[in-house]
Parts: structure tokens; C-alpha cells; sequence
DNA sequence: ACAAAAGTAGACGGATCTGTTTACTTTATC
DNA sequence: GATAAAGTAAACAGATCCGTCTACTTTTGT
């Protein structure tokens, strides 16, 4: 994220009318990219409901790509900035840390907001020549994930192991994600953390 | 499915050329959904590679919505005879044809053209008013898989155990298809297959 | 063989979307 | 307080997309 993006847990802190013109839009954005995906949203909604004109728009923005790639790269920093900051509440080493990545789910899964994950729908939103950067942004969030659990995981297995652990919890992770926007089932989360420490049982 | 609805398997063996108009519109739409997404491809483009002209188009489908339905229908038809074929060859009760599932995964991860699942995409693709219908078509899905899962645990296991144990199934199946189609790597679904055997240990 | 059905080709209207531009107003800075 | 920066409002071009329609040709059934 650059140093003059705002990101995301400020402004949800704010009213609309409180921000700056930048900020309102990425506030907007962020709600209705949230709500109904970027492709089904326009610029001009984005415009209306954050109450700037067009031409302030693309004074911050030179296209709707850029919005789109600054509410990913938010979504991103921000997601991890909360699981890192729930995981450094807990004790217990590199196994607890990873078994709190399913708590800090239910938490995500629980928020009145939650619409699935923005990246998974990236997966399949960013196929086309022209969003090829877009997708490099979901890439990256994954490689995120692969950082942190990795990083745990060294700590507790032999180098092989991981290479079966990292897609398994990947796995896990992820299917919580589409089963509890699928079935509106946040409690989900929990039953999948009983598979995960069963898996990570012996260390 | 309606009765005059050709079936996608039917038509992967055949050339465009020596299929009747409604079946070359179905199998060039679901080429075309399947790697682009429904929403990022025109009828205009369907049209044009199915060599059909656009009266002929409408003649068959009165919207492209219709077109949509039937492509999830065809997808949803076609997964799970597909699944229940795999499945009728296993020997080995309920449990051993819960566990097939991953095979049957593996199996299509591994095919050429996969490109996740349309149905998970749906998810996201369907939240308009518009689109409600198709929006029915994605809960019928998992409905599908819950049928599946839900009728085999049942010979296993206490009703109440099937509440943990087909969420944390599903899970694993949809969390298989997002890190098969994001890591791009289809033995996910065998190490996914070793948390299921032990999730189902006891049974 | 001939009429009806089904097909091709493609123009067209109306809507929508992105991004540019013009004309004017407010805000901020020195 | 004057000037420059930043904002509003909205028209506009160009592209795309869905669905309708006209005009013509091919196929099919009896």
C-alpha cells in the first residue's frame, strides 16, 4: 500500500461527510465493491454515493482499474494487519498462532458485512488481458497467506511436511470462507479449527 | 433439467460444425462462461463462435439469463452424474464413497479447461435482483452436495454428528476447487482425501 | 414441387458504462 | 482580499451490450 492511502480500518471509524473527497471514494467503494462485486458496479454509482463529482473522481483516480486495485490492496493490508494483530494476543507458539487464524475467521465470517472474500471472487473476476494487474493484487494476498502459515509452520515441521500442511490448512481456510458465505453458517469456522489441530496433533 | 435441454457430455464429443444451433449455443456459451465468466462475455460473442445468427439465438433462449440458467443447470446435471458414476464403482459402503469425492475432485481439477467452480463463482455473480433465479440455481448446487454427503453420513454416523461433520466435508471440497484453481495444484484434493479418511476414522 | 419452418446477415434502438471536457463555484493560501 | 487550487454539475464522445426487427436464403415435410 502506498504511504498516501488511507486504508480501510480508519475510515470505518468515520462518517461520510467527515472524510476527504479521496477517501469518501474509496469508503463508497469499498461498501459496494463489497456488496456487488466490481463488475456489477459503475464508476458513476461509486460517484453518486460518495457525493464527489466525476472530475474530483479522476483527479485521485485515473481509472476504475486503480480503484479497484487500491480497495484489494486495503482488503489485503488490512486483513492480515487484524490476523496479525488477534494472533499476537495469543500464547502457545507457532501451533496456537496457526489455530487462531480459525477463530479470527468466525470473528471476519461474523461481521454484518461479510460477502465472501474479495480475492477468491478475484479468482474468477480477473481472467482478462486488461486486469491482468488486478489479478497480481489477488496473487499476492495468497502468497500472504502463504507467508504466514509457512512461517509457523517451519517452526513446527520437517520442510516435506509442509509442502502437505500448507495446502491442507489453505484448504481449510478457504473453504470456511465459501461455506459460511454459502450456507450463512459462521460456526463453521470453529468445527474446521478442530480438523486443524488434529492435523497439527503431533506438534 | 427440461427434457428437450441437451446434456454438456453429450456435446463435449461432438464438433460445433455437426451440432444442431441450440446445442452449439450451449456448448460455446459454456466454453466461453466457463473461461471468461458470465458476466465479462456478450451474447454478441457467443453468437459470433457458435456461427449462429443472433434471430436463431433468440429463437432458442429469450434473454441471455436463460442461457446462464442453462449453462448451471447443464454443470449441475453433469457434476454430480459424473460424480455418482466415479462413485458407483466403488466398492466399500458410505464411507468409502465420501471419500471417493476427492478422486472424483482430482479428476476434474485435472482437466484442461477447469477454471474453479461455476457455482462458487455464482456466489458472487448473483447477488442482484436480476439474477435471482440464477442465484436459485447456485443454492440448488450445494443443495445437490449436501443430498450427497448428508445421505452417506447417515449411514455412519448420529444425526447430530452430521451438523460438524458435512460442514467440515464441504469445506474440504470447496476448499480443494480454490487452492486447485489459485495454487493451481490438483493433488490438493488427495491431501484433503487424508483429512476426510480421518475425520471419518471412526466410522 | 412447393409451402412452411428455420436459418443467415446485419442494421437498429435504447440503455449503460468509462473517461474527457466545459463552465462555474467554493475553498484555501499567501 | 486576490489568486490559485480544488470542487461541483453535467454534457459529451466512444464503446459495448441486450434484444428487436427487416430482408433474404436454406432446409424440411408432405
Amino acid at each position: 500500500m502506498t504511504a498516501e492511502t488511507s486504508n480501510l480500518k480508519d475510515l470505518r471509524t468515520d462518517t461520510i461527510e467527515s472524510l476527504k473527497p479521496r477517501d469518501r471514494i474509496l469508503k463508497t467503494a469499498n461498501a459496494l465493491f463489497n456488496e456487488y462485486g466490481v463488475n456489477t458496479i459503475g464508476i458513476d454509482r461509486i460517484i453518486a454515493e460518495s457525493s464527489v463529482s466525476k472530475r474530483t473522481f479522476y483527479n485521485y483516480f485515473t481509472s476504475k482499474n486503480e480503484v479497484i486495485a487500491a480497495y484489494l490492496e486495503s482488503k489485503d493490508w488490512l486483513r492480515f494487519a487484524e490476523l496479525n494483530k488477534h494472533v499476537s494476543r495469543v500464547k502457545g507458539g507457532a501451533k496456537a498462532e496457526i489455530l487462531a487464524i480459525f477463530d479470527f475467521l468466525e470473528q471476519w465470517f461474523s461481521e454484518d458485512d461479510f460477502n465472501g472474500c474479495a480475492f477468491a471472487r478475484g479468482l474468477n473476476d480477473f481472467t482478462q488481458e486488461d486486469v491482468k494487474e488486478l489479478r497480481k493484487k489477488v496473487d499476492l494476498y495468497f502468497e500472504h497467506w502463504g507467508e504466514f502459515i509457512k512461517s509457523r509452520l517451519k517452526a513446527l515441521v520437517k520442510p516435506e511436511e509442509i509442502k502437505v500442511l500448507f495446502p491442507q490448512l489453505l484448504s481449510l481456510i478457504t473453504g470456511s470462507v465459501i461455506v459460511a458465505q454459502g450456507l450463512g453458517d459462521a460456526k463453521v469456522a470453529q468445527l474446521n479449527k478442530r480438523i486443524a489441530e488434529s492435523i497439527l496433533t503431533d506438534y
